[in-house]
DNA sequence: TCTTTGTTTAACAAAATTGCTAAATAAAAG
DNA sequence: CTTTTATTTAGCAATTTTGTTAAACAAAGA
């Protein structure tokens, strides 16, 4: 009895993920997913039940990969909340490189009619997250090297610096007239610059 | 002969606006569109010639919607390069407020194979616009109230921080655990909260 | 009223897409 | 080598969705 081989399962759900994360075409068919995988589509339905498991399947790494950046915010007790923002800036614009098209995708899977993908973080970590980060908002702001504002305005503002360059890379690109690897450059050069547009001093 | 009655066009046009740029349900069909516009389905082949030209007929208004936007950004030569910043922020966050998927419906219909629809914006306007600009933020630079970068990263920030929170509204608000009302009333918060983050003085 | 023209409807054909299944194939164990 | 099990393929049925058409309907003018 051959060994449960999962080289076709992860093949088909990594092109998947390149499809919907990386390439961002969202209208993309089991048949296009098949075909670009290079297998057949039934397997689509021998491995992944259908169409609405294989994207359960996307979604769930998706949200993984998401939480997993987000919990960055309260990490690492020990390192100051300016390094802690530092870190999480740089993790979140990697990843928007990488998956550029990772929470598009969240957000029109969560609209789609009856989607019930969207599990709730849980409340004890969202406040914990956020008590630990106004905690040291407080200081900074104290110090007037933040404008005065909410931990959730701040937040906003961090990701919002970090992820909109990268989800709206189509317009954004056109709209300066670059070329790739110039816009990837602006990318990378944003790391450092969200530090000093977050922090005034 | 009765007079060509601009009433149901513009109601399936409206309906298909609604439900793409405001609720953002890119999944939605012709079926859905007709239904929730009362009409019957064949009207949308009547007066657009189909599905693909409904959606290029929205397409068409979320661009020039946009782009009427973007260009505040150079207008009104008389009024300083901080007004026109404060001007872009109020058009660009009211804007997302009305139209909250606009920029995601974009971008998705982009990235659809065989897109033809994004028309470069023209040369001279960009070059224009972007010269217009740079000679702002250079004073400000200057000035000190604006830490050194490029006019293309600065105007990163400023569509980021208006676009970004309408955009991931779903996950966002579900992130800090608010409600609708006051997730609304934080983004209106933010007019004069991205004013104070761009400019530090 | 009757005709003409524009609008709407319902029904149908065509295409695309999904979900399923039975047969073919490959791989491992005995 | 044979058997058993896992994997893959091709094809088909069911469903959904799009696109088309002919007929019904409504409005306005002759």
């Amino acid at each position: 009895m051959p060994v449960i081989d999962a080289q076709t399962e992860q093949l088909i759900l990594e092109t998947a993920m390149r499809i919907f994360l990386v390439e961002g075409r969202l209208h993309a068919t089991t048949q296009v997913i098949a075909k670009e995988a290079g297998v057949n589509r039934g397997l689509i339905y021998y491995y992944f039940k259908g169409r609405d498991q294989l994207f359960e399947a996307v979604f769930k790494e998706a949200v993984l990969v998401n939480r997993s950046r987000i919990r960055e915010l309260f990490r690492s007790p020990k390192i100051s909340f300016r390094e802690k923002i530092r870190e999480l800036v740089e993790v979140t614009i990697d990843q928007n490189i990488k998956y550029p098209y990772l929470e598009m995708f969240l957000i029109t899977e969560i609209n789609r009619d009856g989607s019930t993908m969207l599990v709730p973080m849980e409340d004890e970590l969202r406040n914990e997250m956020l008590q630990n980060m106004n905690k040291g908002l407080k200081e900074e702001i104290k110090n007037g090297s933040v404008p005065k504002m909410s931990v959730e305005q701040f937040i906003f503002n961090v990701i919002s610096l970090c992820s909109y360059p990268a989800l709206n890379k189509p317009m954004l690109q056109q709209m300066i007239n670059v070329d790739e690897a110039a816009y990837m450059k602006m990318l990378q050069e944003r790391k450092s610059l969200i530090m000093k547009v977050l922090f005034k001093d």
